[in-house]
DNA sequence: TAGGCCATCTGGTCCT
DNA sequence: AGGACCAGATGGCCTA
């Protein structure tokens, strides 16, 4: 959300691209290299050019690949029982949560159906007196619905 | 002010 | 060559 006009604070002439892979061990005899060169030559300026607008590309994308961890983050949080408005879970909370939550989810249909193997643990179903399911989510009791809502 | 959370940048690695 | 994924670094914002 801030103004980052990326001003890449190491794009200096340490080069990383030279690093094992690109194969340039000294001991290895090298084959033949074919007359033909497997790319097009370029000026060292048209280089770093190019590796800026690479990297800038792949700052696009790796950002956009964010917001749509965000967006599934979002989507997760909107199905899970409501905390009082303002307590908006952190994306660590949440997916604990999310956790704990299938897993109490798992057990009240285990019990339900009439397994009835029940440990404790991170919690089970509970009916209540008018028919919803209280179930115990972590530190947090959960109402069901018996419509299935919250 | 310290600490937690978050967004973004960056370089490395793997895969197509 | 280029894209996806990942983890570390960095800086901003917010709250106790």
């Amino acid at each position: 959300m801030t103004h980052m006009t990326s001003l890449p604070p190491s794009i200096t002439t340490t080069d990383s691209c030279s690093s094992a892979g690109d194969g340039g061990s000294p001991d290895i005899p090298r084959r033949k290299r074919s007359s033909k060169p497997r790319t097009r030559a370029r000026s060292p300026t048209q280089l770093v050019r190019l590796r800026r607008l690479r990297r800038a590309k792949a700052n696009d994308r790796e950002r956009n690949r964010m917001h749509m961890l965000n967006h599934a983050l979002e989507k997760l949080r909107t199905v899970l029982p409501a905390f009082p408005e303002e307590t908006r879970l952190t994306k660590i909370e949440t997916l604990r949560f999310a956790n704990s939550y299938i897993v109490a989810l798992a057990r009240t249909l285990e019990s339900a159906g009439g397994g009835g193997g029940d440990d404790g643990g991170a919690g089970g179903g509970v009916r209540d007196a008018d028919g919803s399911v209280l179930l115990a989510v972590g530190n947090v009791t959960v109402r069901l619905g018996r419509d299935g809502n919250t």
